[in-house]
DNA sequence: TGTACATCAGTGAACGCGCGTTCACTGATGTAC
DNA sequence: TGTACATCAGTGAACGCGCGTTCACTGATGTAC
C-alpha cells in the first residue's frame, strides 16, 4: 500500500482522469473544483498548479467524453466490416460496397448506444464550454464519419450527388436521436431501441443508400 | 404614469411575462429569483406568494416557450396552404397533396427558424426541468407534428408504412439540425440556411415524401 | 353608510450554503559546486 | 560524496460573491354588520 506522498506525481492527468469520472456518473454539473480535488486527495488549491481555472479543465474533460464516442465509432466501424482497400487483392466475405454500408450504420448505431450507454458522458462531450480546449480531438467523430461517406461514395452504395449535404443530414439525425435518448423526450411506448433503429433506417433512405444485403441478421439487438 | 402600487395587481402573469423576456435575451441561466422580482419592480420574496419555488416558475417558462414554438410552427404551416378538407368543395390552388406537403415543410422550417431566431428561447424550452409544468402544452410542438404526418398519409403524400417510424425520423431530423445552429456545431463555411435546407430535403426522402411540385419557388429565402 | 376586522399581497433584512479563487506558507525534489 | 539553495508541488485558511429561501413585519383590500 502506497503511501500518499506529499507530490502526487502526475497531478493533471489524475485530474483529467477523475474529471471523466465524475461526468460519467453525474454529468458536467459535478465538475467541480472541490469535488476534483477531493477525488484525487489533494486540496482544492492543487488544482490551480496544473489548471488555469476550472473552464479549462472541464473543456479538456469534455474534449476527452468526445474522443471516448469517437474511438467507440472506430470500434465499431471496424467490428463491423474492414476497411475497402480498393487497390489490395479480392478478400473473401461482403463485398467492399456491402461492408462500407455495414460501416457506416455500426458508426450511427454506436453513436446512439454510447449516448444510450453513457448519457451524462454524452452531455458532457457536447456541454457549452467556456474555455477552447488545449488541442482538436482525436480521434474526431466529424472525421469518422466523413471517413465513411467518403467510402460509401467510392463503393457505389452512395450517389456522390449526395456527398455535399450529407455529413449534415447524418450528423443532425442521429445527434437529434441521441438528445431525445439522453432527455427521455421520447413518447410513451417507444422504446430506445426502436428510436435508434428507425433513426438509422431513415438515415440510409434520406442518403439514399440502397443496399439491403447489407442490413439484416448482421446487427442483432443486444438489449 | 401609473404611481407603482403596493399591490401589484397580476403578479403571477406578469412574472411569467419577464421569465419569457428574460430567457429569450439570456438562455435558462437567467431566470433567477433576484432578477424576476427586480423584472417587475418587487421584492424577491414576493415571488414566493404565487410560486412555491423557482423551480416551478423556471418550468412555466419552459412551457410557454415550447408554446411558442407550436404556435410558430402552426402558424407557418397555415400561412403554406390550407388545411385539407376532405369531404369539402373542390378549391382553387394546389392540390390537397401538394398542400400537405408543403405544410409538413413549413412546419419543419418554422422549427429551424425559430431556433435561429431566439436560439435562447429554444434552448429554454428543452432545459432540464427540475419541477413538472402545471399543465400540457397548449398548443403541443409534438400534436403539430402527428397531425401534419396524418395528413401527408391521408392525402396519399407519403406512404403508410412510413407513419410509425414518422414521428421519430422527423423530430430526431429537426431537433438535431435545431441543435447545430443554436449551439454553432456546424463545420466551417455551412451556413444556416444550408443545414435548415438539407435537413428538410433529408426528410422528405427519409419519409419517402415525393411531391416535386410542393418544393421549389413556394419557398423563398428570406435570408 | 360608516366602521371593525380578517385576509391578502407585498417589504426588507438576514440566513446559510456552496462555489471559484487567492495567498502566504511549507514540504519535497533536484542540481551546482 | 556531502551540502547550500533554487525550484517545484503541494497545504490550509480565508475571501467574496451570488444564490434560493425564510421570517417577522406592514400596507392595502374587501367584507360582515
Amino acid at each position: 500500500m502506497a503511501e500518499p506522498a506529499y507530490h502526487h506525481g502526475n497531478l493533471r492527468a489524475a485530474l483529467l482522469a477523475a474529471g471523466f469520472e465524475l461526468a460519467r456518473r453525474g454529468g458536467p454539473a459535478r465538475l467541480l473544483v472541490r469535488e476534483l480535488a477531493a477525488a484525487e486527495g489533494v486540496s482544492p488549491s492543487a488544482v490551480y498548479r496544473h489548471f488555469p481555472d476550472l473552464a479549462h479543465l472541464a473543456a479538456e474533460v469534455s474534449r476527452l467524453a468526445r474522443e471516448a464516442l469517437a474511438r467507440a465509432m472506430r470500434a465499431a466501424a471496424t467490428a463491423a466490416a474492414p476497411r475497402p482497400t480498393l487497390d489490395g487483392p479480392e478478400r473473401a466475405g461482403p463485398t467492399p460496397r456491402i461492408a462500407a454500408v455495414r460501416r457506416f450504420r455500426a458508426i450511427g448505431r454506436a453513436y446512439l448506444d454510447f449516448a444510450l450507454a453513457e448519457p451524462r458522458l454524452f452531455d458532457t462531450a457536447f456541454m457549452a464550454a467556456s474555455a477552447p480546449p488545449s488541442c482538436a480531438d482525436e480521434p474526431s467523430a466529424w472525421d469518422v464519419l466523413l471517413e465513411s461517406l467518403d467510402d460509401l461514395v467510392a463503393t457505389g452504395a452512395m450517389p456522390a450527388a449526395r456527398l455535399p449535404d450529407a455529413p449534415i443530414v447524418a450528423w443532425s439525425s442521429v445527434h437529434g436521436a441521441a438528445g431525445l435518448l439522453v432527455r427521455q423526450l421520447a413518447p410513451d411506448g417507444v422504446t430506445p431501441a426502436q428510436i435508434r433503429d428507425s433513426t438509422l433506417d431513415g438515415v440510409l433512405r434520406a442518403l439514399e443508400i440502397r443496399e439491403p444485403a447489407a442490413l439484416p441478421a448482421a446487427t442483432p439487438d443486444a438489449r
